[in-house]
DNA sequence: GCCGTTTTCGGCCCGACTGTTTTCAGTCG
């Protein structure tokens, strides 16, 4: 079992526990063993088989380390089933809508005896949530939208938590002598910021035993379809897994093939029809003449490597994040791909937390990984005063913190800490931090979060307004979306980065796996207006800062080069765009 | 249920907004 299931299970036993009314305390005590789970850098499960002392870790007591050991041994909890026998498990559904908490979710059980998604749409529809005591039209309409939302997004799964998934199997895979080669296509190699399957490709002359390691594979909850060249699992997770098995002569083809996107395929395949040529999933062929049509009839061409295939309609390789028919193949034709950017470009990192507000580690733990990943710099961001859950600081507690910044840098000449905040923009488009202070900060930062609702062009008008000021070099997070939980507020994007442009503002992709944010379109957006893009974390621990790959990949899609991203150029000329505000 | 200790209990990041009310519960971040 995954860490990203684990925490599903243990979140899940927390929303029971608050619809059933339990100890609040309790409740949190769930959900902070799950976050601390699903940010765990490696397998429990290993940590578990190797007897390992799980009360170490934040948030694990005794009960929590033993409902882990459950979970790994057994894949159940005996605590959720109990729990399951109480209350319907799809109430689950009904919390997670906008608008609807435990309280109301257990009021519509117990008034109405709603249990599912599709009971609170009828009943929505037939006016009967009005009627309850402390809901109203306005409520009403409010779940109504919010199960149309969810209904749309389907359940597709955020591609880390896909990676979580698929590694350990590919190692499974890997395992065995009969396979030479195994890859992922599709849209999890494209990097595509969720994927709803995962097609993997394997080489090895002999398909049969293969497939039946593959079906054979722990984790696996059903298997859908088991022949000889293709198989389809279905994980304990609810991931769909499909299985190519294919000889080496082919390989290139198929991983071409099977990365997609379509849209880019039948480009593609256009371009290969034109000279003659087919392409499919078993090579690169020509089609005789009056043979027109036929996939496989003429001379095999190509297909052993996928430069071959591109080599065979006279294009050079496309990297896969790029293959999403946005121009690529015009831009290979042309010579002109972009030079895509890649982790090893990136020099430090502008945006993470530390236990001066909401993040779990100190400054000196914080600059020691941004000192292990190599970085020239980095920017402590910790939140303003406005967000008081997190501990969020005011001028006082800034000043505080300089203090301790200066002690943990003395002497320290192989890393820079810039003195920053992530600050709140309020209401009204004003800072949530005195002039005087922000004057003295080496980056400013400046986010969305709260008053997520309003208007598109009150929320248009608050962030324009805060990108005015004088002092702001980065507007982080830009939309607010959570992928799968919540949409980006109503605002205009576009005005936002014309006027980032004119004010020297730079827009975040902020690169934690739940956000992606700015995503890819969003991104080649700002490329194409020459707004500068920051590629940040917001790392609340040391593992964290890890998520920079993710960032890096969106931004590939993105087409970024590394003189789109700040944070590729030596201190010395970011100083110098960070210096040049109202010039 | 976890945690830290003034160590086996007692506290646990809390303030703002919304829609419902007519003084506030529920939700959210």
């Amino acid at each position: 079992m995954e860490n990203t299931e684990i925490a599903r299970v243990l979140a899940d036993v927390s929303t029971l526990l608050e619809i059933q009314g339990a100890n609040p305390f309790r409740v949190r005590a769930y959900e902070n063993a799950a976050r601390t789970i699903e940010e765990h850098p490696t397998p429990l499960r290993d940590l578990v088989a190797a007897g390992a002392d799980l009360t170490e870790l934040p948030s694990i007591g005794k009960d929590m380390a033993s409902h882990i050991r459950e979970l790994v041994d057994t894949g159940r909890l005996t605590v959720l089933e109990e729990l399951q026998r109480a209350i319907p498990y799809s109430l689950i559904d009904l919390v997670r809508l906008p608008g609807v908490g435990p309280k109301r979710a257990r009021k519509l059980w117990e008034q109405l005896g709603i249990e599912t998604l599709d009971q609170l749409e009828t009943a929505a529809q037939e006016a009967r949530i009005e009627t309850l005591e402390g809901f109203g039209k306005k409520t009403q309409a409010r779940i109504l939208g919010g199960i149309a939302t969810v209904r749309q997004r389907g359940s597709r799964f955020r591609l880390a938590d896909a990676d979580q998934l698929v590694e350990p199997l590919l190692a499974h895979l890997r395992a065995t002598a009969d396979v030479q080669q195994v890859a992922v296509a599709g849209s999890y190699r494209r990097r595509l910021e969720t994927v709803g399957d995962i097609d993997i490709l394997a080489i090895a002359a002999q398909p049969g035993p293969v497939m039946a390691h593959f079906t054979s594979y722990p984790r696996v909850r059903k298997v859908e379809m088991s022949g000889d060249t293709r198989g389809t699992v279905i994980l304990e997770s609810g991931l769909q897994v499909d299985l190519r098995v294919l000889p080496a002569a082919s390989y290139g083809a198929a991983l071409q093939y099977f990365t997609g996107s379509k849209a880019h395929n039948v480009k593609l395949r256009k371009r290969a029809v034109a000279r003659g040529l087919s392409i499919s999933e078993y090579g690169v062929f020509e089609v005789a003449e009056g043979d027109e049509g036929a996939a496989t009839g003429g001379r095999r061409v190509s297909g052993a490597t996928e430069e071959d295939v591109y080599a065979a309609v006279n294009l050079p390789w496309i990297p896969p994040e790029l293959r999403e028919d946005r121009g690529e193949i015009e831009a290979a034709e042309r010579g002109t791909l972009p030079a895509l950017l890649t982790l090893d470009d990136m020099r430090g990192d502008l945006q993470m937390h530390s236990t001066w507000s909401d993040g779990k580690q100190s400054i000196a733990e914080m600059l020691q990984g941004c000192v292990a990943r190599g970085y020239e710099y980095f920017a402590l961001t910790d939140h303003s005063k406005n967000l008081a859950m997190t501990g969020g600081l005011d001028a006082a507690g800034v000043r505080r913190q300089w203090a301790e910044i200066a002690e943990v840098t003395a002497g320290r000449d192989d890393i820079t800490l810039l003195r920053s905040l992530e600050i709140d923009i309020l209401r009204d488009g004003s800072l949530d931090l005195e002039d005087e202070v922000i004057a003295e900060l080496d980056v400013v930062v400046v986010s969305v979060h709260t008053l997520l609702d309003l208007p598109a062009a009150q929320q248009t008008k608050r962030i324009l307004t805060a990108l005015e000021h004088p002092a702001v070099h980065v507007l982080a997070h830009p939309t607010g979306r959570l992928i799968n939980r919540r949409e980006p507020y109503a605002f205009d994007l576009d005005a936002v980065l014309h006027c980032a442009r004119e004010h020297h503002v730079a827009v975040e992709l902020n690169a934690h796996p739940h956000r992606l944010d700015l995503r890819d379109i969003h991104l080649l957006a700002a490329r194409e207006l020459g707004v500068p893009v920051v590629i940040s974390t917001d790392a609340h621990q040391v593992p964290d800062l890890a998520f920079m790959r993710y960032g890096v990949e969106q931004a590939r899609r993105a087409w970024l080069e590394p003189a789109h991203v700040l944070n590729t150029r030596p201190l010395s000329e970011l100083r110098r765009w960070l210096a040049a505000k109202g010039i």
